[in-house]
DNA sequence: CGATCTTACGGGATTCGTAAACATA
DNA sequence: TATGTTTACGAATCCCGTAAGATCG
């Protein structure tokens, strides 16, 4: 018993037009359907809407007090159609991606190049924080989707491994491991070692694998892989980190040494909450993820 | 092919029901018919809004960004809508009425107390202008109707006369003329006399009565009834009035008295302009009028 | 297996178009 | 009389309801 989009857009086409005749036409209607859609609406209201002389059509002081309205009303209704299918057609909307640094400093960089040529009209945001924040912030909601290794507790959560990371021995250019070609755990972790802080996940790992192979000599801890990396380049030790900071241990002059046996092999890979799902945008972006690194 | 009400409406109710079924209840609707109204909103705006799984719907986040602006564009709507039907039944709404003083003062308080009382949510404004400025805004239509002498030129306006205005004589206590029951129009032209100014109506159709029957002896001029009433109690002179100024003049002490032959008798109504048509409140003001004077 | 959503299809209401009647300048 | 609106009525469309099928937990 609602009054309908139609009949308010016959509504302000009259009210536009010098006669029913043309507005009929405009509308892509004639003139009787017209007729008996506006006597419709004014049913509905409980009055008329528009005076008639057979002449000319004019409106009434109702009606000229709803023409505003009116033709709001269905400017806020198209907006929002165009709007949604925008949206859906990803010619507008934002992407929340988290990243835990190491990734978003090596990969994302990237991958958020290709995809932004793809659909330069999507905004996108970055959330550079800590495996452990990335993970929170897409359980949360505040990230779509986040890169991270593969978490252990995977409550609410969905993820899609993309590529293993064998964790590299970095130390200085002048010590004595660095001419090998590869080195065995246990011998990094015969020298001082500049660790990440407790709690964080590379921490937890390296002590995991060093179990056995002796005790860790813990000569600095910070919490950043990137601070790790300046503490090695300044001699204090040698460290254990992921692949992923490669490019980065190089930059600053370090050398990178691969481990033997692989001793600590770790997932990277998507996560996404399970309740509910992905925009359209985070579907095109998790599917160019999995097509990148197939 | 736009969207429509009915389906924007549906989308809202599924969005704050936790299933198909439950808001099917709500729209009074079978859920089939629910389903597939979603279904083709969906495929007109390009995509999911919902994510069903067989247990609960949830929105996407392209459902979850339309849904706060769905329920704005309702409201809205509903508001409109609503607006429009008190604005007909007179639950609301304003209506503009312009009057010439001797009007405004004298009849016009009690119709309108009478017409509030019945349409008490319509809210009245007055203009409380000279005859000329009365047929100006109605014209112009700044007043929907006025109360004026019947005009000369009615080029669109529409008269309607509600009754006659004898003219009166208007003199003070101590005049000669005073004991009388009533007077000749030249036995008060003989007298010093207060006249309105040049260009009001009363002036013109007074000097058009006096003609043949002696000149005006005019002592002062002034630019309203009130004014005129003044100088009369003051004793420089006397005049002629509409009757309508009757109880104006007896509150300041004076005595009117009726003209022989009524020489002065003009028509006082309603007038509307002729574009267009009147409010519902405007169209039941003037019938109100039409039956207190019939 | 139970609960829920989707598909298929028939009936009913709404809306539209054609033709004729009506109203006004 | 010419122009433009309304009424009447048949046809197409859209929407809804019933019943059966599909899917997920």
């Amino acid at each position: 018993m609602a009054i309908s989009y139609r009949n308010m857009q016959a509504f302000v086409c009259v009210a536009e037009s010098a006669t029913f005749a043309e507005a009929a036409e405009k509308l892509h209607l004639t003139q009787p359907a017209l007729s008996s859609a506006i006597k419709k609406m004014e049913e509905q209201l409980g009055g008329k809407l528009f005076s008639r002389s057979t002449r000319r059509v004019s409106l009434t002081p109702e009606g000229e007090t709803l023409f505003p309205t009116a033709k709001r009303l269905l400017n806020d209704w198209d907006e929002a159609f165009q709007d949604m299918q925008n949206l859906f057609a990803m010619n507008q909307g934002k992407l929340t991606i988290a990243a835990m640094p190491s990734f978003a400093e090596s990969c994302l960089p990237g991958i958020l190049k290709r995809f932004h040529g793809m659909h330069p009209n999507i905004r996108l945001r970055v959330l550079d924080v800590v495996m452990e924040a990335t993970i929170t912030s897409v359980l949360s909601g505040e990230a779509e989707i986040g890169f991270t290794f593969e978490p252990e507790l995977k409550d609410g959560l969905i993820y899609h491994p993309l590529f293993v990371d064998d964790f590299i021995a970095v130390v200085y250019p002048e010590h004595s491991l660095a001419q090998e070609a590869e080195v065995s755990l246990q011998a990094v972790l015969s020298y001082p070692f500049v660790a990440m802080n407790r709690g964080s996940a590379v921490r937890r790992w390296t002590e995991e694998a060093a179990e056995g192979r002796g005790a860790l000599n813990i000569v600095t801890e910070t919490g950043q892989l990137g601070s790790v990396g300046q503490f090695i380049a300044q001699g204090m030790g040698v460290s254990v980190v992921p692949e992923l900071c490669r490019a980065q241990m190089k930059s600053k002059g370090l050398v990178c040494l691969p481990l033997k046996e692989k001793p600590l092999s770790k997932s990277v890979g998507l996560i996404q909450h399970t309740r509910g799902s992905l925009s359209v945008a985070a579907d095109a972006f998790w599917k160019h993820c999995a097509a990148t690194f197939s």
